[in-house]
DNA sequence: ATAGTATTGTACTATATAGAACTATACAAT
DNA sequence: ATTGTATAGTTCTATATAGTACAATACTAT
């Protein structure tokens, strides 16, 4: 599984490098994914959708913010908190990313048949759950 | 495969930490795993066994080095080439590690069938046939 | 109002990971 | 023997990731 993770990783790299996307990596891609779903969120709530801790996203926003492909914006409700929110230049490659990850499941699954990847898909679900009841 | 990778690291360090274990983490487990297994391994070959790039295994090993775990032994026939072995330390942690990753096992695969488990393995093993297969 | 507690994000630090460039060595073709 | 190429590992650099400690702010109970 660890290896799985690790090769698809570099292997989603390389289709993002091919596709000429050189602006954002992988883990940018995800952050970038669950803005353009959820649109503003905050750090917080980035941090929950992609499971990573906000140690991490502070300094991956930082990046990100640097290149253009998101902005901090504070909420004057509330003055702890600071809205990301993608910019324009970051929605213009939505869908050249949702073409790669359909490429990547191509690969992924690459020989399996649907009942196969469905009922694979079906298992990895209940491994998260008994993963999530060890309360880590 | 993400969610899971991250989450069963966690419960993997847990149970390390649980049992006492703490000269090594879970990215060093799996070293000592294949050395273990294997017996002495170049650098080139650990990569290959752990998908990890030998720039990373490098600094890995000065670590593990460091912390008595491990050995490097130059090969004199091959002179470019330096063998690492586990060290006596690192042997009496076999058990242990075993014992932790049975119980890893237990908690990932709770309430799968045998069939399923071995089902579930080789179309793993075929993923990472997919991936490798992508020259990353 | 105030004191205590929870939350939100950041700074600092350490480790993990890998690409590019490099050195040293081995091998292969002539 | 020489020259070119392949292989093994390291150094240097950049990014990714998270733990600890912290500051600022918000909330809650009195």
């Amino acid at each position: 599984m660890s290896r799985i993770r690790h090769l698809s990783g570099r292997v989603f790299e390389k289709l993002l490098k091919e596709s000429g996307v050189d602006v954002f990596n992988g883990a940018q891609g995800r952050i970038l994914y669950v803005l353009w779903e959820h649109g503003q969120l905050t750090i917080t709530e980035i941090g929950r959708l992609t499971s990573l801790a906000k140690t991490t996203l502070t300094s991956m926003l930082d990046r990100m913010e640097a290149g253009g492909l998101i902005e901090r914006i504070p909420d004057k409700r509330n003055r702890r908190q600071v809205f990301i929110s993608v910019t324009e230049k970051a929605k213009g490659y939505r869908e050249k990313y949702d073409l790669i990850s359909d490429k990547m499941s191509e690969i992924f699954y690459d020989g399996f048949t649907d009942d196969e990847i469905i009922g694979f898909e079906n298992q990895l679900r209940r491994i998260i759950k008994n993963l999530e009841k060890e309360g880590v």
